[in-house]
RNA sequence: GCGGAAGUAGCUCAAUUGGUAGAGCGAUAGCCUUCCAAGCUAUAGGUUGCGGGUUCGACCCUCGUCUUCCGCUCCA
């Protein structure tokens, strides 16, 4: 079954260089270690994925509105998020095994066999002594506990440790021309995340927009993490796009949001048209330091169940540091009636339920799903095949290809015509070279859903043949519908 | 990061146990005009991932390095 999926996969991304959609990065300098670019149709295709997701979220929600928030953010904002302390993990590897823990998961372990075996007050006491060493970064006392209490690894179990090093998962770099003697001072990070844009723009947001709570901000854009192992294309990579939203509701309310947008976000998926049966969702049963309940909306990629999308519950942890540690009030005042009491909610800092989503690996679910290898049966008895790329319409990177069927006899005047009209409303593709079937298999390939022939009939009543993708049925249609019959699959 | 495998033209591959690189497809230009890739002609393209070493001579042997894939690991 696998090789069957990885040949797949293979399949898709050789597909998807060859066809202008993913190239690795600075490739003629061998590529960046899991960094790409996006093509002609990949960057068209990503960039319809994007307008799609921020037009479901703002402008058919009343209650959502945009930001666009820098990369570069003030340091103390990863010091508030928990970033600076959580988002590096300790390590640890087992000489002879060559595998590599997490310190703190290999102390656990170990305690929890203490446990087991009885020795509860011992595991307490490890487990008590590795939260007073990892608070203070201590790696020496960290690999001293281990040594002392002959912790061993699994596979070999030796005792045979390399020092612990820390992996912190934020690129840094500096910032200002001038460096300062402590150089501290000049450090900032790539947002390792774009959620802590929209947290510090909280209020800005909700005044100048005038937002009524329960309202949410939403933004796109480029976040960062220095992943110790990022590979399988660009499903992990280092520098990524998240679309994120976070709804600020009144406390209390959270459940029946979070229960809102788990669903909400899953019928995006389905509007789609991608089948209900490659998604599902997956429960987090351990929470993150912020949250309260989260959950993966997961796909079937051609590499397995994959997350695509978080949904969280991260109650009011972000703007409780937030306020914290700028020392300003991230308050809202809640005018409405609380039934109970009869007079206003009043001050509160909300709770906030975010839903985040890659774009990048949305955009590969998209690829994944669309990729088919067809095999096709001919009239006169052979066989023949196709790849087609089965993208929805609303995100296909072209919409409409015009050929003209060969390149006299006026064919191509009246083509281009169309095409020039038609480009005004969306993207369009003119192309004359070739036969007709060579021209419609290249469109297959990069998912273009409607092809146009003009031919001698043309001329003579005005119609076109209009061939679609994915059935490969044609039918002759008046030129001046076109255009509608475009839109309305839009 | 560890272990394994791979890297020759845009793609798929070839090059007789080391003798200095070829084909098909694709691309481009032209001919042909025929509604589902394979009609004809011509053209372009590679210091064989990169860098050392051995050798009279390296795609081939060797060392290093980079990238990719698989497994482990990691994944707020």
């Amino acid at each position: 079954m696998s090789t069957q999926q990885d040949n797949n996969f293979q399949s898709i991304i050789a597909h998807a260089k060859e066809y202008g959609f993913v190239f690795p990065s600075s490739e003629i300098y061998d590529g960046l270690s899991a960094v790409y670019d996006y093509g002609p149709y990949g960057s068209e295709l990503k960039k319809n994925i994007r307008d799609y997701w921020w037009k479901s979220m703002t402008q058919l929600n009343d209650n959502i509105v945009g930001i666009d928030a820098a990369i570069f953010m003030h340091p103390t904002t990863w010091k508030a998020s928990g970033h600076v302390d959580n988002f590096s993990d300790p390590m640890i590897d087992n000489k002879d095994s060559k595998k590599r823990y997490r310190v703190d998961h290999l102390i656990e372990a170990f305690a929890e066999n203490l446990t087991e075996q009885g020795f509860r007050d011992k595991a307490e006491n490890v487990l008590q002594q590795m939260d007073a060493l990892l608070a203070k970064d201590d790696f020496a006392g960290l690999k001293k506990l281990i040594d002392d209490n002959k912790i061993s690894c699994s596979i070999s179990g030796t005792s045979n440790w390399t020092d612990i090093r820390q992996f912190n998962l934020m690129f840094k770099t500096e910032f200002g021309a001038v460096a300062s003697d402590n150089p501290d001072d000049n450090i900032v990070y790539l947002r390792p995340e774009t959620a802590q844009g929209i947290f510090v723009n909280f209020l800005n947001v909700q005044k100048t927009a005038r937002m009524k709570v329960p309202f949410g901000i939403a933004q796109t854009g480029k976040a960062f993490r220095n992943e110790i192992v990022a590979r399988q294309f660009i499903f992990r990579m280092r520098e990524f796009e998240q679309m994120e939203m976070q709804f600020f509701v009144r406390p209390g309310t959270e459940g029946e949001w979070y229960k809102f947008w788990k669903e909400e976000r899953l019928k995006w998926h389905l509007s789609l048209g991608i089948d209900a049966g490659k998604y599902r969702y997956h429960d987090h049963v351990k929470l993150a330091h912020y949250a309260k309940e989260a959950c993966d909306i997961e796909f079937e990629f051609p590499i397995g169940f994959k997350e695509v999308e978080g949904i969280h519950s991260r109650s009011d942890f972000d703007l409780s540091q937030h306020q914290l540690y700028s020392k300003k009030k991230q308050q809202y005042f809640d005018t409405d009636i609380d039934p109970n009491t009869g007079k206003p909610y009043g001050n509160y800092i909300p709770y906030v339920i975010e839903t985040s989503i890659g774009l990048d690996r949305m955009f590969l679910l998209i690829l994944s799903n669309a990729y088919h290898e067809e095999t096709i049966s001919k009239e006169d008895g052979t066989t023949d095949s196709r790849v087609v790329l089965q993208i929805n319409p609303k995100i296909a990177p072209i919409k409409l290809a015009i050929f003209p069927l060969t390149k006299k006899d006026g064919l191509p005047e009246i083509a281009k015509e169309i095409f020039d009209d038609c480009k005004q409303d969306f993207r369009c593709f003119y192309e004359e070279k070739d036969a007709i079937g060579k021209r419609y298999r290249r469109q297959d390939a990069i998912g273009t859903p409607f092809c146009i022939t003009i031919d001698h009939q043309t001329k003579e009543d005005k119609t076109v043949t209009i061939r679609y993708r994915d059935t490969m049925q044609q039918e002759r249609i008046s030129i001046d519908l076109i255009k509608s019959k475009i839109k309305e699959s839009l």
